[in-house]
DNA sequence: ATAATATAACTAATATAATTAGTTTTGTCA
DNA sequence: TGACAAAACTAATTATATTAGTTATATTAT
């Protein structure tokens, strides 16, 4: 029984990796606690449930998705910078299948550090579309519509749902086009 | 002890309604069993597991609001009939949230039932956009783009996702404007 | 250096849910 | 009316989260 340098850091980023590999419904904390080199039990030292864990996932996951949107929106502006920041959100999505899985349940949990996670994020989204011609109004709207959009294909994606042989990858360009342009169509010329 | 008119397809209505109250994350075979005035054992008669239960519940859900879909599409055309089509989708999504988030899994499960549930449903759907100037590729990826706005949307709604105070059926209008709006740019005039 | 203390590990115990095994009851049909 | 299959039951098994209580370890103050 030795002290393992365990913090609540890294309970979160074994929790993270784990259900990047397994998915988040198999994740458990026997799992994270073997990983880990301990028993689960020890876990409680450092975390207060399974379902804490899972809160502070979504939370880690909306930090690092936003790091990655904001650094994709340098030095573009517009459209281009919107289209990048799909983009990174896209790819993260795909990539951090158990991470992405747990931001989904965005609001089941109410917390000021959700909030935080994401006020950049928005505050930048909503400073780009401002350089449009669109009132404030539609501007949520608009940003409500991509959001939408980009967690419903993640989500499908991960899933397996698209059933036909057409490229992913397509559907993701063309749709990101459909998109934009109906957001150019509201502008005020 | 006397034999209770349970089937397979009551203990299904009976999940439906349970998880539509409790969510399904909350359902569970013991809730199921009380709802029917039995002991969970004996639901192993009719089913062969909880997992069996949430695919039966994801396949029941398609065929509810394919249904409804093809319903809505009666009597109109083109963007029209689109745009009732994801009107009927929102709001069962929105009055179904348990069963709704069965089908969100839909291909964790791999079943030709799931794809009956649906082949209408795309079929009617791909027969309307034809109508539209637009390559049968288009309309593939089109499709997706519609379908992952829907599910993404409603999942976000069911889960109170969206912190802003501006009305959420707003939002839902604005965004079909945009997406049909973007559609519309598709077509080779 | 060492004793005191807080931390973090451990084992053991508890609670709940899914599932399986084995038994009994009940309705149907020859 | 008796045999049989279906469907209920109870009891047992497994797995996991969580709690309680105990022990080892590291740090810190003397």
């Amino acid at each position: 029984m030795t002290k393992n340098n365990i913090s609540y850091e890294l309970i979160i980023e074994t929790a993270a990796r784990l259900s990047n590999k397994v998915g988040l419904d198999h994740l458990s904390l026997k799992m994270i606690a073997e990983e880990l080199n301990i028993k689960s039990p020890s876990l409680y030292n450092h975390i207060s449930s399974l379902d804490d864990i899972k809160e502070k996932l979504m939370i880690y996951g909306w930090k690092q998705v936003e790091e990655k949107i904001i650094d994709a929106a340098v030095g573009v502006a517009g459209y281009d910078a919107l289209k990048k920041m799909c983009y990174a959100f896209y790819h993260y999505a795909i990539h951090n299948k158990g991470v992405f899985t747990a931001m989904l349940w965005y609001n089941k949990f109410e917390s000021t550090e959700k909030n935080k996670a994401t006020t950049k994020l928005f505050d930048m989204l909503f400073k780009i579309m401002s350089s449009l011609n669109m009132s404030d109004e539609h501007i949520h709207h608009a940003i409500r519509t991509l959001r939408s959009f980009l967690e419903g294909f993640a989500l499908l994606v991960n899933n397996n749902a698209f059933g036909n042989p057409i490229s992913i990858e397509e559907s993701f360009e063309l749709s990101l086009e459909i998109i934009m342009k109906g957001i150019q169509s509201l502008e005020e010329k």
